[in-house]
DNA sequence: AATTTTCTTGACCGGTTGGTCAGATTGTGG
DNA sequence: CCACAATCTGACCAACCGGTCAAGAAAATT
């Protein structure tokens, strides 16, 4: 752009003030580091591949975060609080068609929208959980013991089949997952294809059918 | 021991000839490979640590498999033939109760018996399939026509509800597929106990019940 | 028993990695 | 405008990794 700078003081480009741009850069990395660790695991994944992705020197990440690991530590427990907030969808739910209809559509667009994120805590849990044991042992362990007592109460109440709970939590999980997990197997599956906003509906709904027919709540 | 050794003429040992030591030898390899692959994923894992797993020096593992890659490669392979088998009890199913029952069942115990080769697949698809793209769009394209056709076929017979065939299969994988890869999840909601046998007939027939009766074939 | 082939292994190497650091640059308060 | 603190970055390093190799040990072949 050749044309003459605007009149006004600000200059064209950035405010640049200290706290806008660190917050700005540890986003600009967090970033960087859930695609590079989702795609290549943490013991794949290079510091000068994430800076890479950031645009930004190497040595400038560790000005942010000390170690890899501590980058890592951050990316999953970000994850982990997008997890847990799906769980709104589930609470002050009349009936186990609307609670479990709204986690699984919730669990599904999370899949859609961070599906790096789900690959980064996928691939935590599958190596033994080495960094977020304590939140498995207690945030995660609490949250699903709610759970269990809501559905249960479902159960008591006659508004769905006597399954049991727990193992149904780890079919939503499951079932919703895959969708980021495996994405990358059900878009080849697909043609090598992304799945089209159809598909993405057609998935949830299939999804919602089956386990909602499944524990009687229709 | 110290007692005399018995007076036939093998040495109380090995027969150490070449063949088959040259199989128990590549046999422990790939065990010690697929756990180490499992534990801390394809670039996390250093040939050393495999070396030491499986009681060989490391040279030793470079004779039998030329480079890490090819190691990793003939885990990955195995593990898929054992998934493609699991198809077995899928065809000459009268019905979808009997078919995707058995189905369960034996996906439940893949998960079950082998929990480290699961992981290493679920890793590989994860990562975007970079060593066996080329099994996912034939081998595994063709298994899964193949099943789609089967379960269509159960609908345009009226023996199941009209869902979406390749979504139920997708469904099928995930649900029995969790138990192996977020194993250590279950374990730790579990209170960092093993599943029991108990559990695990659970967890199947918890499993089996959702989904036959979310499908109407019971 | 001699010889050839297969297997085993410690020592070694070039390349890469996570992390460091000194010095340059930039924003901020006085 | 100055001084100080925060930010940025190229250059560097020790540790580690996958892979090589030559020489020895063990089995098969003659």
């Amino acid at each position: 752009m050749t044309s003459q700078a605007p009149p006004t003081k600000r200059p064209q480009k950035r405010p640049h003030n200290r706290i806008e741009s660190r917050r700005e850069n540890e986003r600009t990395i967090l970033s960087a580091a859930e695609k590079v660790f989702a795609e290549a695991g943490f013991g794949g994944a290079t510091m000068q591949l994430i800076a890479d992705v950031a645009g930004l020197p190497k040595a400038n990440l560790h000005y942010y975060f000390a170690t890899k690991e501590e980058l890592y530590r951050r990316v999953v427990q970000d994850i982990f609080e997008i997890w847990l907030h799906a769980a709104d969808s589930f609470d002050n739910a009349p009936d186990p068609a609307t609670g479990i209809g709204a986690y699984i559509d919730t669990k599904m667009e999370i899949s859609r929208r961070h599906p790096n994120g789900s690959k980064v805590w996928a691939s935590e849990v599958m190596h033994g959980a080495p960094v977020i044991q304590d939140y498995l042992e207690n945030t995660l362990r609490d949250w699903t013991d709610g759970r269990i007592r809501v559905i249960q109460g479902w159960i008591d109440a006659g508004k769905m089949a006597p399954i049991n709970p727990r193992h149904l939590l780890y079919m939503l999980w499951a079932t919703t997952q895959h969708y980021a997990d495996f994405g990358h197997q059900v878009e080849t599956l697909n043609g090598g294809k992304p799945l089209s906003e159809a598909d993405w509906q057609a998935a949830k709904h299939n999804v919602k059918q089956i386990i909602l027919r499944g524990i009687s709540a229709v």
